[in-house]
DNA sequence: GCCAACGTTGGC
DNA sequence: GCCAACGTTGGC
């Protein structure tokens, strides 16, 4: 299982959204870069974990865990005309965007900003601190662990994995 | 295929 | 809301 992060602007749909959606799932749509969209068709796989992270706002955060639970297929809002994500160059048959279904899994505790994971020369590689804009992003399992005792230090070992691998 | 113009993103 | 960085478009 891979680690994402996926950003979103909670103005638009938080982490709050897709808790209150049904079946606490929601189709991915909107992604309208190549790579990310690269990534959404040919590396995310059903059953990865994503990490929800709040761009724009006041204190830019990971915010808590989603799921993927569907294997990728075409965001429909790029085939609606009256949909911002429309895309007159898309058809049926010649997609050109793609999304995946997202499950709700958790709030973290501790949301980590993005101006603290600053602090930490072990996220100095993070995607989110080299390429802030692209909006689907690689996690390796050691920088999610290492997130994940910021987020939850309760559920971390005696003494804290912060302490221990930093 | 270069690159200038333009549009968008997102931290601050 | 500003603006720098980045991504996309399109004329040549």
């Amino acid at each position: 299982m891979r680690s994402w992060l996926f950003k979103t602007e909670p103005k638009d749909f938080s982490l709050q959204d897709l808790q209150d959606a049904p079946d606490q799932t929601t189709g991915w749509d909107g992604v309208r870069n190549y790579q990310a969209r690269n990534r959404i068709r040919d590396e995310v796989q059903e059953g990865d974990r994503v990490l929800i992270y709040h761009s724009r706002g006041k204190n830019p955060s990971i915010v808590g865990e989603a799921r993927v639970v569907s294997a990728p297929y075409p965001d429909p809002t790029q085939f609606q005309p009256q949909h911002p994500g429309f895309d007159p160059r898309s058809s049926e048959d010649m997609p050109r965007w793609f999304q995946v279904d997202v499950r709700y899994v958790s709030s973290y505790a501790e949301p980590l900003p993005l101006a603290r994971m600053r602090q930490y020369p072990e996220f100095a590689d993070l995607e989110l601190v080299i390429r802030p804009r692209l909006s689907i992003q690689q996690i390796t399992d050691r920088q999610y662990q290492q997130i994940l005792s910021l987020c939850e230090p309760e559920l971390s070992v005696p003494g804290g994995l912060v302490s221990a691998l930093f």
